[in-house]
DNA sequence: CCAGGGCCGGCAAGCGGTTGCCAGAAGTCG
DNA sequence: CGACTTCTGGCAACCGCTTGCCGGCCCTGG
């Protein structure tokens, strides 16, 4: 344990032992070809003898880059970041760069600070999802390159899922299934995607001349699907599309557990694909976000920046969603207008067949 | 975006603005109590107007100090670790050190890359499940401070859970139901933990009687599991304890698929109680590790031996499983030796009642 | 009234690299 | 053969901050 003591070699260490100048020992590693073959191969056997590993934060000083991107997710506990950061962590590896990983715990405020403590260390960072100001981001985009992922905040590149086809595709689906009016489960309110797919409903479901009523906010967790059972039962519908796949799987328990059967007694859509999608009973039917695609084209995006290159569009570099089809949605059952398993009975006007 | 060209102020700066030597601009952030209160006053508010922050490289590069600590994950995509990522984190911006995220996507190789690359930057280590040697352990920990999570290393410190504490539970949950065979779906030859595990396991069915097979090693996914089931079937017996959960969530989609019913025909214990456990159907009854806890303690351990304290005891840190049970498991039935769902049919041996 | 001791601020030497500039050696060319 | 490149290696000045050491000033006690 208190071998910790012993110092690593630096340059001048290596510089010493091969003969050569500091400097040319720094080169034989930054700039090869700026040195003598001969020279390089040399010093960069003597280098390895030694054990000598060029210090990244001494390198950082003088040059500015710490080849150290940071990566913020509004929540790293929710499974809808595991293949993000998978995804981002590639991108990062195959370029050389580190990857600095920092949780917000759904917080602007922690994340902020987060952010505080953090910028002047990294090259660039990749906001997942956050829960700061349009005007906050744009700060500190001011300071260092920012890629904002699933979000748009206008002079700040950003990634995102195409939200309105992937929504239009599960209105299409739904539509064709025979339903007509359509629940929509809302996410948190400072969550720009919850705002995009619930335009994005509106239109669709204009499109196929269907009907969309919205409820919440809601918590973006089974939870908080769970509790706008309530909410549904009120003013319930035969097909329900939640604002992510957390929600979606709440309220397939609660409704479960009401006595509800799902699809049968009401279809229900998530948004996401994550993990535990398939695994729930009934699998569930979702439209899939590319995670993985996403957190690597957020890194590569920023790295080009990094490295000095217009921001590619004005837009949101937009990737594509596709609905995976479950065993959550079926065909709307004829008689099932009402629901038998409403906490409140519905105001009546929905007569029984 | 070409603002960022502006580089931000430093000691310097505002040492100049505020007419003092840089060197008590230094004293008024890092050792107040060694400049005189009206002084630092002056100084901090002058630093506030011109925007300036320390610098934690130029900071790190005199003090050797980073305040940056390395967690590295066998696996980010996999739901085990997301609480522990989240306690670590707590930990580390509890204490005011930030956290360097390594996927190592299952390969001791790719883990030594990394580790190779970040060593230097980070005041201390988290290995959680590493996939490394021992030795290899051992060396990275002649450099800095680790801690390894989920595993033992002699000489190395270490937090695990009490696997044979939560294994003893099972068995005697599953005996208590009336299980006298027990099947254990081996998890990744080079995972301690599953060694651990199916050590407790049979010490524990030992004790109680019972017999224990093991089955294996099967990559410790839902595929893993659900690739399981042909062996299963070589040799059923009515109770399975798998490494972990997401094994176990394959396992019984694979039963089930083939016509067993879970835990009617066979029950089924999970290792872990990663999130998912509780939404499947039957939601599953595993041994809970307590994740959020555990990356906490590890950060927490490693953060004092950072600072130079002893490793605490000689042995690892082993925090308390408990056993959550759910719904994956039943009384045996007693007709119901030789299963009907086998893909093959078993030896004759065991007849049917 | 003077010696001794705090308190405080400044000086300057690093920490471990990078890099602009210089100069000698070698190669090129008319 | 001399002028001009090109190739190589060294020198030294940073990058931004920390910290050991020094010394002036003021306070205190004998």
């Amino acid at each position: 344990m208190a071998d910790q003591v012993t110092k690593s070699p630096t340059i001048y260490d290596v510089a010493r032992a091969a003969g050569v100048a500091s400097s040319t020992v720094s080169r034989a590693f930054a700039r090869p070809g700026r040195v003598n073959a001969e020279t390089a191969e040399r010093i960069r056997k003597v280098a390895a003898e030694l054990g000598y590993r060029t210090n990244p934060l001494a390198r950082a000083l003088p040059t500015g880059r710490t080849c150290l991107i940071g990566l913020v997710i509004s929540d790293v506990t929710n499974p809808f970041y595991n293949e993000i950061i998978r995804g981002a962590q590639a991108a990062a590896t195959e370029a050389g760069y580190t990857m600095l990983l920092t949780d917000a715990q759904e917080s602007g405020v922690k994340e902020r600070e987060a952010l505080e403590r953090s910028v002047s260390l990294v090259d660039g960072i990749v906001l997942a999802s956050s829960r700061m100001s349009d005007s906050a981001i744009r700060m500190i985009a001011k300071q260092r390159p920012v890629i904002v992922l699933n979000r748009a905040v206008s002079d700040v590149p950003s990634v995102v899922t195409d939200n309105p086809r992937g929504m239009r595709r599960a209105v299409h689906h739904l539509a064709e299934l025979g339903h007509e009016r359509i629940t929509y489960l809302a996410g948190p309110e400072a969550s720009w995607a919850d705002g995009t797919r619930w335009q994005a409903l509106r239109e669709a479901v204009h499109d196929v001349d269907l009907h969309a009523h919205r409820i919440g906010p809601f918590e973006p967790t089974v939870a908080g699907g769970a509790a706008a059972l309530a909410d549904l039962a009120r003013h319930p519908t035969s097909a329900v599309i939640a604002y992510n796949d957390l929600m979606a799987i709440g309220l397939i328990r609660a409704l479960t557990t009401a006595g509800a059967r799902v699809p049968d007694d009401v279809s229900v859509v998530g948004f996401d694909n994550v993990f535990a999608a398939e695994l729930v009973t009934p699998a569930l039917t979702t439209v899939a976000a590319p995670l993985h695609a996403m957190g690597q084209a957020a890194v590569r995006n920023l790295l080009a920046l990094a490295r000095g290159a217009r921001p590619t569009t004005h837009g949101p570099v937009s990737l594509p969603a596709q609905l995976v089809v479950r065993a959550s949605t079926a065909h709307r059952r004829r008689n099932s207008t009402s629901p038998a398993w409403g906490t409140t009975r519905v105001s009546g006007s929905a007569a029984r067949a």
